[in-house]
DNA sequence: AGTAGTTGCTTGGAAAATACTAGCAACTAC
DNA sequence: GTAGTTGCTAGTATTTTCCAAGCAACTACT
């Protein structure tokens, strides 16, 4: 090989921009609110729902992340009564097929725990 | 529409094979561990270092994880000295396509923070 | 021989992240 | 008026992760 096979190898990175996808998907929550807004916008109590389990503090602090890095907009309707919706912007839109390969590569790879 | 228009929509769910893979990669580090041997097989301390900042106990919990869930081969040489190589496996490198797309859309649609 | 470093982990306590629960304003429905 | 919902915030409890020490078995050096 190029290295003329007696200089050791640096150890392997993880990809720099993979490592930032991960810093936010390697989060509780987020990738499963993501799934969810890929299938239509949600309001706050309806991904509540969708997750069936996360607390409203997280959610909130999830949603405000996913804002904060241009993934999803948050849409007010003043009412009354208020309505709040959660929609993908277009960099979440165009993690979608990424989301969809994610699920198929599950159904095929990953079985249920023993 | 299909439902007459007045029937309220079911809360959106994020799919159900989603979900689970992200039970395993919404986990701090699984993600970034998957990456790193997504380059070539590492051992343990090679792992620590790809990954900066995880303790040796989230490490091996981890590992222990992706192991259990068919993504990982533990391979040991019992040498002297003991050598230990984490390696995907056929699952995991099925994988690896996913990931690709997944730093290649963090590339193109996440920004660091200001 | 003895010391130092590395690998591949385990372990216990501290810190951070998340869950739990209550609460609030503004609305609708009865 | 009462009850429920939405869309959150806030304080406390619990869980997860980090930190640092430790261990056995090895290699390398003095």
């Amino acid at each position: 090989m190029a290295d003329g096979g007696t200089v050791e190898h640096a150890p392997p990175q993880c990809d720099a921009a993979l490592t930032h996808a991960f810093e936010l998907l390697g989060k509780r929550w987020s990738g499963v609110i993501l799934g969810a807004l890929m299938e239509r916008p949600a309001g706050f109590a309806a991904l509540r729902r969708a997750t069936g389990g996360i607390s409203d503090s997280v959610l909130s602090e999830r949603l405000g992340e996913l804002g904060a890095a241009g993934l999803v907009v948050r849409e007010v309707d003043e009412g009354p009564p208020v309505a709040v919706r959660y929609r993908l912007a277009p960099p979440g839109e165009a993690l979608v097929p990424v989301l969809r390969d994610l699920g198929d590569w599950a159904r095929d790879h990953l079985h249920a725990a023993p």
